[in-house]
DNA sequence: CCTATAGCCTGACGGC
DNA sequence: TGCCGTCAGGCTATAG
């Protein structure tokens, strides 16, 4: 699930849910999520701490703790954070649950494992060892940057965008929505683009995933015009009535208007 | 250097 | 209802 959008929407859960309370208990499961630090170190390094701030950077929440360290989190394909204080039905697949000083619970949980949780003393290194890219969303990321990352690129456009060493956030599905927005076809070369639709695909990037915040990044909020909403084999497409297709590229599941999309 | 593929995991969904 | 195959919004290691 979690690309930009959605973990940008998690920052903001997180930012209006954890911020400034003491951790009383902290419970770290023994599965790979939780990497290159054991759960036992992980629990004491947190308890005791509260967060200061959460920021972002592509696909991952970085939350600054009161020890100035972090707490860095990947939500792979399935992961999600939930903030409760029932004692309700026990939630399944938690790798990370922690007891705030309001009795409230912060639960990371990733069925899929496919995820992350890291405890970092520097951001800036651990950014720098994943070789991310730029994140699109933050102010400075400009056109001009964005040209520089294109030139004489031979790869499909539909990998450039969600190569995350180049531009940090984008993964299949907004990758599939700003082409569709934008009107070009998937496997178009990036050195085969004309300037005009390569500044025509940089600000369908930007529309795009500004949009998808405003809407909390949740398909059922999105208009109907979204590809989104018609990711099917043969569906109509709802900017031109062409046929919606779906084929692998770069690996994933891509779905294009075969009509509209050059 | 590049692109392509397999593998990691579990759950949801559709067809029979 | 149950079983089976397929697919899923990510990333890495490996092979060619």
């Amino acid at each position: 699930m979690p690309e930009l959008p959605d973990v940008e929407v998690f920052r903001r859960y997180f930012n209006k849910t954890s911020l400034n309370k003491e951790i009383i208990k902290a419970e770290a499961s023994k599965s790979r999520v939780i990497k290159g630090i054991s759960p036992q170190t992980l629990q004491a390094k947190l308890k005791g701490n509260s967060f200061k701030s959460a920021d972002r950077h592509g696909k991952y929440l970085i939350a600054s703790t009161s020890g100035n360290k972090f707490l860095i989190m990947h939500f792979g394909m399935t992961g999600s954070l939930s903030y409760f204080n029932n004692s309700g039905e026990p939630m399944k697949h938690i790798h990370l649950l922690l007891e705030f000083d309001n009795n409230y619970k912060l639960a990371y949980r990733d069925p899929r494992k496919f995820g992350a949780i890291y405890f970092e003393e520097s951001k800036e290194d651990f950014l720098k060892r994943k070789n991310l890219g730029s994140d699109p969303m933050k102010g400075n990321y400009s056109l001009s940057r964005f040209k520089v990352a294109a030139e004489g690129k031979k790869e499909t456009l539909k990998a450039f965008l969600m190569d995350q060493t180049i531009l940090a956030g984008i993964g299949n599905i907004y990758s599939d929505e700003i082409l569709f927005d934008a009107g070009i076809h998937p496997e178009k070369p990036v050195n085969k683009l004309s300037k005009n639709k390569l500044e025509e695909l940089f600000s369908s990037m930007k529309k795009i995933l500004k949009a998808a915040i405003k809407y909390g990044a949740d398909t059922a909020n999105f208009p109907d015009d979204y590809l989104l909403k018609h990711r099917k084999k043969n569906a109509e497409c709802p900017k031109c009535g062409g046929k919606i297709r779906m084929k692998t590229i770069a690996g994933r599941s891509c779905y294009f208007c075969q009509n509209h999309q050059k």
